[in-house]
RNA sequence: GCCCUCGUGGUGAAAUUGGUAGACACAAAGGACUUAAAAUCCUUGCCCUUUUGGGAGUGCCAGUUCGAGUCUGGCCGAGGGCACCA
């Protein structure tokens, strides 16, 4: 017997079309399975391999199935590292990006993956923004899109603005540099306008985690409350404030206003208010600063009338804490129910008001108290609860003209600008006038240019020597161009549409084509993504909604699954440097040294593969040692895919052990002898194999890979345990090939391969559960007590009288119960039978 | 600080969703085959017992139940999200 040749066998079926082809034109259903897209960075990792077997495996028991099954790949193509490694290589971006997607292209088609590679599609490519720019101009004329100058997040290092979700703990998402203010004209998104439809439709998505969907939730926290106008007492000026806390208005003992508020510029020529200023922007936004920040205020003495006090004035404070783009910038404080205000008052000695009961009658409180109680204090708002309170005050605010009530979104409108090259242009022109108007659409796309200094600081097209200088196409009047990128995250939040009708030249996408593929029946990737990427693709499909009458979906990822991140353990050596897996050698159990020196190595724990620890694995070296088949198989095995794996070495091997074993049982059941037939053990088998497929189809419907393919270790078993029964080899021919058609999805080109030498003609079709040789006969707890004495089995369905006459005579049950009085007996059918004895 | 998730052998994990805990795999120890190695195969896995067998046992403490890894409450630990959001 030959040995698996994996290398063979695997460039065979990778060469046959087929044998990657799932769409079946044919099929009344179809079946959308996407993968989140790879930014091409130079080679696939292995959180690819991960995110796109699971793939593979879904989109092949799909087709397997029935289904016409859409299974593109792309490529997110533009972003920051091709510029820099632009200026390293002094190779263009355009190259650069282009050379690593042949690369990773190569690399995924050594997997095996079931790809429509025909409907590659790559965001830098021209024929790809020039629809995204129409998409914006469709935004704009809706009013999706808008100016606004504001502070913005500054990576200094990258020299570009972050959208807030780019800022991690106050550094940039990929510089890690600390990210700075400044105050810039940009272009948004006005996804902020979908606040409450973003929320709302997370109910509507079954198919999603909750906890993504929790995440979401509170990205756009939604909070409902009231403004309330406060009058200058000097000036009769009103000041807003925003409260969710309507309820202790009588507890309030002050105002306090961001140094950033209106009111501020009454205070420009006050040299003391400007240090304040200064000392709030110097505080940072790290979290460290955040959370030991000092509350500071700077009085303005000037006092606002309290709306339902008669004679009682607040007085007002510029304060740290309160933020210029949430609410209105200004707040009342209620020191004794809110732990800031409480630090506040505190610190500058103001009143504390306790207007909700706590159970004490202590008035010196410790902290703020949050919990809820009787309204006390508080005029006509006494002895109710603290909803009712609510009700009541708003109630009081409106029909006094004092205020609304209000609710309020934490989630901002999206930045989109930056100030970087590699990016899709904004197709928008600046006109002398001041103007700024959107770039006729039969004049996209804007094109970027191709000649582009990338070795200066700033923005590449604005130094650009000619780029920018255009027309204004109808008018003919001269025009600069807008000079900001689009952020990649909108290359992003629209691909899966267009793979639906990838080479239309006329429009992103063609309707009918959408109307047929989506939504995406299964979206597949890192739980990195659960807001950015998610929450703007869902804005995207609404606002392409928003803008055409004829597109009706509203959400475009029926089902999503996150996974869980390929880990490994890392390596350092005495100095303290990082190594390389391939780098060290394992002497015994214990010691590991590394190769060049044999100095011993210290091991840490697994951690998520990163170039920076050096704890990666290369796929490409995996799969030319083992084969795409055992890589595959040992990555779905070891873990449920939602959670981490730790990649091993002994497991990817063992996996190759395995494959090479059912390759030979394919050649041991194809050279056996027969053995003569007996009709009950043939029977028994069916039943059994039977049961195989039942677990195996229902562990990949629910996701649970690992558990199939414990099933196919119990299940290579169950066939050797039977090579030497008397069944007829005609019966295991027939039971091998749906066992190869059940590893199909897992491992298809030993599956191909082995159909082939068995002579199968219908390949592409799932096994059925035979429904007559389903067993009759079921496993049934025997418990004393609670306790399990013995599993006898039964036929199925028994009455509890048949069942306690079949397990009265069993002696180990006897046992037990002996001449003890049968209290009562629990009997739950197919399942248990319990006897509550007396005593012990 | 607020919100969420998860704690099962030496390790990764199963458990038909309240009914045989530890399937399957890795690692380990012992054994078979072999001159030897590789490859392959088998056995073992906490405590008591020579065995048959029995007992304890799913982070800790309590509760509900005939029966709890699974449900409830409290505690401890790990991970994730948000963070001066009024």
């Amino acid at each position: 017997m030959e040995r698996y040749n994996f290398l063979k066998i695997e460039k065979k079926w990778q060469e046959n079309k087929s044998a990657i082809n799932v769409r079946n034109n044919n099929s009344k259903n179809k079946y959308y399975c996407l993968e989140m897209f790879p930014y091409p960075s130079g080679k696939i990792h292995m959180g690819h391999v991960r995110n796109y077997t699971i793939g593979d495996v879904v989109a092949r028991y799909k087709y397997l199935n029935g289904f016409n099954v859409l299974h593109p790949m792309g490529w997110d193509a533009f972003g920051l590292p091709a510029e820099n490694a632009s200026k390293t290589n002094n190779l263009h971006p355009k190259k650069w990006t282009n050379e690593n997607i042949k690369t990773m292209k190569k690399q995924l088609k050594m997997l095996g993956l079931s790809i429509d590679w025909d409907r590659e599609i790559s965001t830098c490519d021209k024929d790809y923004y020039k629809h995204q720019q129409e998409l914006f101009i469709d935004f704009y004329n809706q009013g999706l899109v808008s100016r606004k100058e504001t502070y913005v997040n500054w990576d200094p290092v990258e020299n570009s603005v972050l959208a807030n979700e780019q800022v991690i703990n106050g550094r940039g998402w990929r510089s890690n540099a600390l990210v700075e203010r400044k105050k810039l004209s940009q272009w948004f998104f006005n996804i902020s306008k979908f606040s409450n439809e973003l929320l709302k439709d997370l109910e509507t998505l079954d198919g999603w985690p909750d906890k993504v969907k929790l995440m979401q939730k509170n990205w756009i926290g939604k909070s409902l409350g009231c403004e309330i106008n406060f009058e200058i007492d000097k000036n009769g000026k009103k000041i807003c404030v925003f409260t969710t806390r309507p309820d202790t208005i009588f507890g309030a003992s002050f105002i306090a206003l961001s140094p950033d508020h209106d009111l501020s510029k009454n205070f420009l020529n006050d040299k003391k208010f400007l240090a304040f200023k200064d000392e709030c922007n110097k505080t940072g936004t790290t979290e460290e600063a955040l959370a030991n920040a000092d509350k500071l205020g700077f009085e303005t003495h000037l006092f606002v009338k309290h709306p339902f006090i008669k004679n009682k004035k607040l007085p007002i404070y510029f304060a740290n804490f309160v933020l210029m783009d949430y609410g209105t910038g200004a707040i009342f404080g209620c020191p004794a129910h809110d732990q800031r205000d409480f630090e506040f008052a505190k610190k500058y000695n103001l009143e504390i008001i306790k207007v909700v009961n706590d159970g004490s009658n202590d008035n010196d409180l410790k902290e703020a108290f949050l919990g809820a109680g009787k309204i006390i204090n508080s005029d006509f708002l006494n002895n109710l609860d603290i909803n009712s309170a609510k009700k009541k005050i708003i109630n009081e605010v409106e029909s006094k003209k004092l205020g609304k009530s209000k609710t309020l979104f934490r989630l901002k409108d999206w930045g989109i600008s930056r100030q970087r090259y590699w990016g899709c242009p904004i197709p928008m022109i600046h006109l002398d006038d001041g103007s700024i108007v959107p770039v006729e659409k039969d004049e996209l796309p804007v094109q970027l240019p191709e000649n582009v200094d990338l070795n200066i600081t700033g923005n590449p097209l604005e130094k650009h020597p000619t780029w920018k200088n255009t027309t204004q196409k109808s008018t003919g009047k001269a025009a600069i161009r807008e000079t900001d990128t689009l952020d990649t995250f909108v290359d992003s939040s629209w691909y899966f549409l267009r793979f639906c009708s990838p080479n239309n030249k006329s429009e992103p996408f063609d309707l009918k084509e959408v109307k047929y593929w989506m939504p995406v029946d299964q979206y597949i990737g890192g739980i990195e993504h659960a807001i950015l990427h998610l929450l703007y693709s869902r804005f995207f499909t609404k606002g392409i909604k928003k803008c055409n009458k004829q597109f009706t979906l509203s959400e475009p990822f029926k089902n999503l699954f996150t996974q869980g991140m390929v880990c490994h353990e890392s390596y350092k050596d005495g100095n303290g440097n990082w190594l390389y897996p391939s780098e060290i050698e394992k002497i015994d159990n214990k010691t590991i040294v590394k190769k060049s020196d044999k100095t011993k190595v210290l091991v840490g724990p697994p951690e998520s593969m990163s170039k920076s620890k050096k704890n990666t694995i290369d796929p490409e070296v995996m799969i030319d040692q083992f084969g795409a088949d055992a890589v595959r198989w040992f990555i779905l095995s070891d873990s449920p895919p939602e959670k981490d794996v730790q990649w091993t070495d002994a497991g990817v091997v063992s996996a190759n052990k395995f494959l090479q074993k059912v390759w030979n049982l394919n050649h041991l059941i194809s050279a056996r002898k027969e053995k003569g037939v007996d009709e009950s053990t043939e029977k028994k088998f069916e039943l059994e194999l039977n049961n195989f497929i039942f677990q195996i189809d229902n562990s990949i419907k629910s996701f649970k890979f690992n558990v199939s393919i414990a099933h196919f270790y119990e299940l290579h078993k169950f066939f050797k345990d039977n090579l030497e029964m008397q069944i007829s080899n005609k019966l295991l021919n027939l039971n091998l090939i749906k066992m190869m058609k059940l590893m199909m999805p897992f491992t298809p080109h030993l599956a191909h391969e082995c159909l082939e030498l068995l002579g199968c003609k219908k390949v592409y079709e799932w096994p059925e559960i035979d429904k007559n040789k389903i067993s009759d006969k079921i496993k049934v707890a025997i418990q004393v007590n609670g306790k399990t004495r013995d599993i006898i089995t039964v036929k199925k369905n028994l009455i509890e009288k048949e069942i306690r006459k079949i397990v009265l005579d069993q002696p180990k049950v006897k046992k037990y119960i002996e001449d003890k009085k049968i209290i009562k007996t629990i009997y739950v059918k197919n399942k248990i039978l319990n006897y509550i004895i007396a005593g012990k």
